[in-house]
DNA sequence: CCCGTTTACAGGTACGTTTCTGCAAGGTCA
DNA sequence: TGACCTTGCAGAAACGTACCTGTAAACGGG
């Protein structure tokens, strides 16, 4: 035994450890254990001693080896899809920015914090962190970290129903093609007599989703399709082909944007063509920002409710991460809400807001 | 050594861990260790047959050992202040949006992750996660996550100047004053006579200084200051406060807007007053969201550069964490820029859209 | 008074790395 | 040919915690 001649190195690092409690509790390692943490049988006196040493001593557990020992690190991934060097997705900014929101507060509530992860590593960031479970945002097709993740036995929740067999614990997501049949059909009831998109070229599952559903419905009212394409992350882009599409010979009487600035490049793009909205040209479009409220007119809009998706999303990760193991996925489907304002309002065009209508669910 | 009677647990688990690569690879552990980071004296050969080993066995270090051997985890905290239950601040929403989103960016980039914490813990969450820096946004006078922190040695960058004696090892800031006093000259150099300011109720420094500003402003210019404050995190309360503003009898012709939505409520509430902008009423706003680009008329909005503030942070924060200690606080103030457009144009009332921003940042 | 049971703790091992130290084998030089 | 250095690797000690396994002392019943 060489410890008595090494001079007891707790007290060298600023931080205390463990021992150092016990030795100034004049107990033991495992005494400091249990006390702290509620386990084992200790009288009162002496948890309340342990516990007042390790105050006094400004006493923190290391992370590092509990989540060694334990193997639960508390932590949770958060993809972000990346477009170039930015994480985050441009066009979904404020459905993002409220989904992770609501999982950052739904975890902590349940004693877990979440780790923004890039979907894509250039560093291998994921291996550095130790995470008991992560949530995907629209993962593409075969999703090399998805299928990593699950490889390494660890639970995966995507927002966005999976593409292809990915092997997700369970998913969350709303019903995208219902949501566009619902708009359009409530543009229908409005008086449109021609429908128009603004989609994305970009192939994930919302984009993909939303058009063919248009598409379909098109088919079944025999109607021309009238849509305009462009990359959904390029802000400048949306109100360019905002402008093709009422440039267009066959101008739409209705247009529908898939994406959150949408709105107000439209009816910028109406005021250049001297388009009253709603009565030359009624508009919705799918954003959850606040400022379609105020617009002139106001926009009406469909919310996608990443709130409860968020909460949804945590919710069913941490218990996959701490409970029952359901072997089988677990899907939930969110309802959209349309939030009816003057914009597409042909007939009456009243300023007060229709209580929020929610399409048949599935 | 009763290592020959345990059945080598090491294929036990799902996950490989170095034993089994080094016993794999017929090395030892010293050496798959080396090989994989590229220490030691090793011939090519070696590292070659360890690494393909590794990559065969889906072989991932585990993140806790490492970071309880090595002391850093690779994780930056980032706090976000809470209003009730939620994270996040409200009224600086897309601010906080891209701050944090430059802030994922730089640190990814660096090799770290970023986790997202509430600057109040409610359950014991900071303790659970091993931290090598952390973030604060707008800390409070005597902020005792601040304080704990800095006690444990991490190094705290924050954004936004530190109130009171607060010891962080860095921060970032704008210089608000300098900003304020801009717009009001800008608004003054259009013909404003009357300069309003829509202000919160809060105690922030940024609300604070912000305010202040504005008051010596109208003492110099000899001005009755006119302006009305509302608690910045009710959403809805905006709109009351920007209508009280423009109701007051001694209504002004110009009015500066401190938190983001107060641009669209303002305008709002000038088309309920009949009020045309900018001709009757000159209308600034401070503001991340592109959305004032395509308003009618579009707002001049000030930005704070959130994307500059967010990468400067990191990367005074990494440098701290990795490099030379400076041990005097570093403090960087970042400028602000004025996108000046129709709505505080009173003479030239142009009807060209300013092109929207580039995502490329300085 | 003795034995079984409960109480209150201590010892020691394992979690999976990194890294310091050691140690043969082979080469170089006087 | 012996002293000495370099190369190529292995052994083993931490890192700080949690928990399993002991084990004395106190206690109660017969």
């Amino acid at each position: 035994m060489s410890r008595a001649e090494t001079p007891r190195r707790g007290s060298r690092s600023g931080r205390a450890g463990i021992r150092d409690v016990a030795a100034a509790a004049g107990v033991s390692i495992t005494t400091v254990s249990d006390a702290l943490n509620g386990k084992g049988r200790l009288p009162d006196a002496t948890r309340r001693h342990v516990r007042e040493v390790a105050d006094r001593l400004g006493y923190r557990p290391s992370a590092a080896a509990r989540t060694l020992r334990t193997g639960k690190s508390g932590l949770i991934g958060l993809t972000v899809t990346t477009y170039g060097d930015e994480p985050f997705t441009f066009t979904e900014f404020a459905y993002f920015a409220e989904m992770a929101r609501a999982a950052t507060s739904a975890a902590l509530a349940r004693g877990y914090a979440l780790v923004i992860l890039p979907a894509t590593s250039r560093h291998d960031v994921w291996s550095n962190v130790a995470l008991d479970g992560t949530v995907v945002i629209d993962p593409s097709d075969q999703d090399p970290v998805v299928s990593e993740l699950v490889r390494q036995g660890l639970p995966v929740v995507s927002d966005g129903r999976p593409a292809g067999a990915l092997p997700v614990t369970a998913w969350v997501d709303n019903d995208h093609e219902a949501a566009v049949l619902g708009i359009l059909d409530h543009l229908a009831e409005a008086g449109a007599r021609r429908i128009g998109l603004l989609t994305g070229t970009t192939t994930d599952t919302y984009t993909h989703l939303s058009t063919s559903a248009y598409l379909r419905w098109c088919e079944r009212v025999g109607q021309d399709p009238v849509y305009e394409a462009y990359p959904a992350h390029d802000p400048c882009a949306g109100a360019v082909a905002a402008d093709r599409l009422l440039a267009r010979p066959d101008r739409p009487d209705a247009v529908y944007g898939l994406f959150d600035p949408n709105g107000t490049d439209l009816l910028a793009a109406a005021r250049r063509y001297g388009l009253r909205v709603p009565d030359d040209l009624l508009l919705v479009c799918c954003s959850e920002s606040a400022v379609y409220a105020a617009t002139e007119p106001p926009i009406t809009t469909l919310s996608l409710k990443p709130r409860r998706i968020g909460t949804a999303v945590v919710q069913l990760l941490i218990d996959a991460i701490e409970g029952v193991e359901s072997d089988q996925p677990v899907e939930q489907v969110i309802p959209t809400e349309l939030v009816v304002r003057t914009s597409s309002e042909r007939r009456s065009p009243r300023t007060t807001v229709s209580p929020p209508r929610s399409p048949e669910e599935g």
